[in-house]
DNA sequence: GTTCTTGCAAAACTTTTGCAGCAGT
DNA sequence: ACTGCTGCAAAAGTTTTGCAAGAAC
């Protein structure tokens, strides 16, 4: 049994645990999001399906769905830099490291190491719940490009195709 | 000499470095966002100064600005979990605890330590440039109010005033 | 058969941009 | 005087929502 095909049934039994209705564009999306290690944003994943498997799908469905995984727990939207949401799978911790010049967004799965000391909920009066750890830095075929001050949505904004 | 003057002073020299004029909305703008400690969003800037001082500014300065302050190395856009942008001085390196109930962003001087091992850039290419660390949790005033399961956008938009 | 989901279109929300008039240099 | 900045309004980009038709249970 792949790897793929048990994250699937996962998906499966957890829609089934929560009362949600099992339909081809939420295993299609899932398993497009699961196939991918990029972490793309949902039109991102719209314009694949679509083009690849599904001509009629719509980008709502695909948005409402991803918001149906993260509340069973199988998939999260972590806050690029760039102003969009961008998805993963988390079932296995790891942190992310986004290109300022094209906003690629790769896992980091070790050679970080993120201490909390366990005053810090004392102190800050705060319950923590999770770790979101966002390395900025320069992906290997962006190195020789220049430089953006800012990456607030302007810097990574993707081409639109003039089609 | 305050603190705030300090900063105001680093801004007018920052802002004379990179030829850009020193105008009252800039200082002004840039005062209250170091007097803040809550990571506002632009919004929030804008409508305390609105209110406050200055009736006819409008919120395309304030976000003109923010990025003026940013590309000057003044101010940072921190992505926060619920995709807005929100803004602080970073001149003293911290991390950030963000209330995944009500969205309110505070800092952590310390009480998390973030170890990068040397080996990162070479395993992955990449050229690191910036850290930026975000536990999630729950912050006192919220601890007692129901979960939200989802973060982006919908859990904390605010509720806009009926005025 | 009932309830939940989809796809479409429209709305909502955040951020950016064009431009005429004004302020800073 | 010249250049750059402001404020307004409109546009752009992303995400959400209302609703009728269709699919899942």
């Amino acid at each position: 049994m792949t790897n793929e095909e048990m994250l699937v049934e996962r998906l499966i039994q957890a829609l089934r645990a929560h009362g949600h209705s099992i339909t081809s564009q939420r295993v299609m999306i899932f398993r497009a999001l699961a196939r991918r290690r990029d972490h793309p944003t949902a039109e991102a994943l719209y314009e694949q399906l679509q083009r690849e498997q599904a001509p009629d799908l719509s980008l709502a469905t695909v948005y409402k769905n991803l918001h149906v995984f993260e509340e069973i727990g199988l998939a999260r939207a972590v806050a690029s830099p760039d102003g969009r949401a961008r998805f993963d799978v988390p079932l296995v911790p790891h942190h992310h490291l986004f290109c300022t010049r094209c906003g690629a967004m790769v896992d980091i799965d070790d050679g970080v190491r993120v201490e909390i000391e366990p005053h810090l909920e004392e102190e800050t009066g705060f319950r923590v719940t999770g770790v979101e750890l966002v390395l900025e830095g320069v992906c290997p075929p962006c190195q020789g490009k220049p430089a953006k001050t800012r990456l607030w949505r302007q810097a990574t904004r993707s081409v639109r195709s003039s089609s």
